[in-house]
DNA sequence: TCCTTGACCATTA
DNA sequence: ATAATGGCCAAGG
């Protein structure tokens, strides 16, 4: 655990905005979240974040991994709790994984095209 | 420096 | 569907 006291570096602040911006209801996978941040093969960066400034109360449920799956082991007090917070929000979670294909932030922004078209 | 540790990922079997 | 494998890379010790 970090402190947030700690002058964020410049890497992570960008991972910190794209975290951010993921819609209420939507998800992302950690490699995902990475590439839109300019930092490509840096999934495991991103969990580091994560977890390194809870206190700045990110919306980490929406960060799940590139097959859907919630990462922490399954039934763990994490697992529960981003299970419960997910679907608090509407995402339909079923055995610990999320269909992508249906919440999928990438979805949503396909969605958003084809709007404007 | 070197070594280990992850809230990871894609490929292959 | 699950498992092993090799790759990845920032932090910490």
């Amino acid at each position: 655990m970090k402190s947030v006291r700690a002058p964020i570096p410049p890497g992570h602040e960008v991972l910190l905005r794209v975290i951010r911006s993921i819609p209420r209801g939507r998800v992302a996978s950690y490699g995902e979240i990475a590439a839109r941040a300019g930092l490509p093969r840096r999934a495991r960066l991103v969990g580091r974040i994560l977890g390194d400034y809870s206190a700045l109360r990110l919306p980490w449920q929406r960060v799940l991994r590139a097959d859907g799956r919630i990462a922490f082991a399954k039934g763990s007090a994490g697992w529960r709790e981003q299970r419960a917070r997910l679907l608090e929000e509407g995402v339909v979670v079923r055995n610990g994984r999320v269909d992508l294909a249906r919440f999928g932030w990438q979805r949503d922004l396909d969605e958003a095209l084809w709007k404007m078209a």
